[in-house]
RNA sequence: GCCGCUGUGGCUCAGGGGUAGAGCAAUUCACUCGUAAUGAAUAGGUCGUGAGUUCAAUUCUCACCAGCGGCUCCA
């Protein structure tokens, strides 16, 4: 199939939108081709916002490579070049592609299954094994634009050798190229990591560390605010809490499976080497071995059950050096965490439930609208990742899609994603670059109780092990931040701002007037600052506007005389005089209004 | 960990083989101000760290550290 001729609708359609990027990454490939014909073509799809190609080349693509690459696009583009489509059999394809030295697409010939089609597109002397379909011409991508290079995996292995990304975008006409790269720039300008850093929420130090943030004060006052609010709603829910040591002796995760599946991403401690003279410990990677030994005290019957255990916990992780990310992805991070203990036929109810709080807690931050639900499953072509057999899993999988099937949730699967010890149900977002990450997770567990010796008494007497659901209600902390920032652009709601009022005095007479509304504002449960520097009114205004702060109050000898506040909003302007009370009145009715919404 | 880019006063950035500049911020002084930047003066940097090349390095080379975008991995 070909497309022939597009107009501007056509480009909202997806597969056509597809399409045309993979035509594009073919121009592409075949500028590089022209450029550099020792480059191997590996592989060239569309992407959500473009597309990429992988070359096999050794060196590596600079800046000025790329402005060259993208000039010869345009010429081929001129060329219009008619894109065709042929078919081999499986032996004239090989050959046609050991001839051009294409190792790449040998090895992806070779892996065809005997029934499959194999077809080329070739445009002038240009010629890429590929499915298709693709524009019928060279000539229909009229704008575009190659945005960087980047190593990547051959098949995404990292046994593999690295090949050379070159990523681009592009459009029919330069009128949306130049709108999306407009949007992209607006979107960076969002980025949690460089506004949370301006705007005082975090910063990073060298001697500290790689991904280990340092959160100021504002920072720590929102996650404060947040964590009060998921503990006290995990309270009302029936959460009973612990405090867990941060590490433990290497026994405690040989039993977990962790020390065997989770070994490369734990920070140990001490010599494994002595390890029959002195201690080894680890720092802790997740919670759950340790609410365990909680459940562990006592002998427990059906009718203790469910037991649900919550904990702010901190955890530690060895992310490789190349992925930390702001406060997205970090070595040590907090998390609302529990695991919920339950008899079998309590699993699905209680997996509900847990649904039912994660998804309260983004409706209160405001990123409800924003998330999407991913059922990831373990993998069956690749045992080592997970414990347990097979027909387990698989059961257990089954469950699980029951569960959501009956909530009617809208999911993808994925599969391999499974946690090394059950299935899950991940809640994803993405931030302010497009790039997809998992804010909340439930997980089923069928097997640590085994392990860890977990039972109950059932009601027929028999001990049995229960499921474990291991669950986040807002996810971690500084991630959740994160995305906070991102999507209100740093300006954070009313009742998680750190700096929800600013009183600013007119001048520096002004000053024990403003400290004492301050005071009367923080006595009713405000958080606010106060601007008395002999600094002009309207810079004041400008600062406090640039900080996010959401109310000013201005004060200055009218005020002082009539016992008033002159309101500014950070979003609607001046409000005019208000009555002190009735100031914090609607402040407080704004913060509730928001958590509850 | 891998590929690429980056690293100059608190912040944003300019410069460039002969030991550094601007704006904002800070401090001081003057002004005492009414809804998005008052003026003047002062102070502040061993140019990320360490080696190497050189008569001379912040500038060139290498290593390391950190930040960014990808890959693999993951909350």
């Amino acid at each position: 199939m070909n497309f022939g001729r597009h107009n501007m609708s056509d480009f909202l359609d997806p597969v056509y939108k597809q399409t045309f990027r993979h035509t594009s990454s073919h121009i592409m490939a075949h500028a590089v081709k022209r450029l550099f014909p020792e480059a191997k073509l590996a592989i060239g799809p569309a992407i959500e916002n473009g597309f990429y190609y992988d070359f096999d080349y050794d060196g590596t693509f600079t800046a000025e490579d790329l402005k060259k690459i993208e000039a010869e696009m345009k010429k081929i583009v001129k060329e219009r070049l008619d894109v065709e489509r042929f078919e081999l059999p499986r032996t004239e394809a090989r050959k046609l592609m050991e001839e051009k030295g294409e190792i790449y697409k040998v090895e992806l010939i070779d892996e065809l299954g005997e029934d499959e089609v194999i077809s080329f597109y070739k445009q002038g002397d240009f010629v890429d094994l590929c499915a298709g379909p693709h524009l019928a011409n060279t000539n229909m991508v009229r704008a575009f634009k190659l945005t960087q290079v980047a190593g990547a995996y051959w098949r995404g292995s990292e046994k593999n050798k690295m090949l050379q990304r070159i990523y681009g975008t592009s459009f029919p006409d330069k009128e949306q190229l130049k709108l999306y790269l407009e949007q992209l720039e607006d979107a960076k300008k969002r980025d949690h990591n460089k506004i949370g850093r301006e705007l005082g929420f975090f910063t990073t130090v060298d001697y500290i560390g790689q991904g280990l943030p340092i959160m100021l004060p504002k920072g720590a006052k929102t996650l404060q605010v947040l964590q009060r609010f998921v503990e006290d709603e995990e309270e009302r829910r029936g959460y009973l809490i612990t405090k867990t040591p941060f590490m433990a002796k290497s026994d405690l995760y040989k039993i977990s499976g962790h020390w065997q599946h989770y070994r490369d991403g734990m920070f140990i401690i001490g010599d494994e080497e002595k390890a029959d003279q002195e201690e080894v410990l680890a720092l802790r990677p997740m919670t759950c071995p340790f609410q365990f030994q909680a459940y562990l005290q006592k002998t427990r019957s059906y009718r203790d059950l469910p037991i649900r255990y919550g904990e702010t916990s901190t955890l530690f992780r060895n992310e490789s050096s190349g992925e930390m990310h702001g406060l997205i992805r970090v070595r040590q991070f907090t998390i609302s965490e529990g695991h919920l203990i339950c008899a079998p036929d309590q699993l699905e109810e209680e997996f509900r439930n847990s649904l039912d709080l994660a998804n309260y807690m983004l409706k209160a931050v405001g990123l409800d609208e924003d998330v999407s639900y991913r059922f990831s499953k373990w993998d069956p072509e690749n045992r080592e990742k997970f414990i347990g057999d097979a027909v387990q899993w698989e059961a257990v999988q089954d469950t699980m899609k029951q569960i959501l099937d009956h909530m009617e949730l809208n999911y993808e699967t994925a599969i391999g994603e499974a946690a090394f010890y059950g299935p899950k149900l991940d809640i994803q977002i993405k931030n302010v670059f497009g790039k997809e990450d998992t804010l909340i997770t439930i997980q089923i567990d069928f097997q640590l109780a085994e392990r860890f010796g977990m039972f109950y008494t059932d009601s027929d007497g028999e001990r049995k092990n229960p499921y474990i659901i291991h669950r986040t209600s807002i996810g971690c902390y500084e991630r959740t931040l994160a995305l906070l920032l991102e999507k209100y652009a740093g300006a954070l709601p009313l009742w998680l701002a750190p700096e929800q009022g600013r009183v600013l005095a007119i001048s520096e007479k002004h000053a024990d007037a403003a400290h004492e509304l301050a005071a009367r504002l923080r006595q009713a449960g405000l958080r606010i600052d106060v601007d008395d520097r002999a600094e002009k009114i309207g810079k004041k205004i400008r600062e406090a506007q640039m900080e996010k702060v959401h109310y000013m109050m201005i004060i200055g000898d009218q005020e002082i005389e009539n016992g008033t506040a002159s309101v500014r909003s950070r979003l609607h302007g001046d409000l005019g005089s208000m009555d002190v009370d009735a100031l914090i009145a609607k402040m407080k009715q704004e913060v509730r209004d928001l958590v509850t919404r």
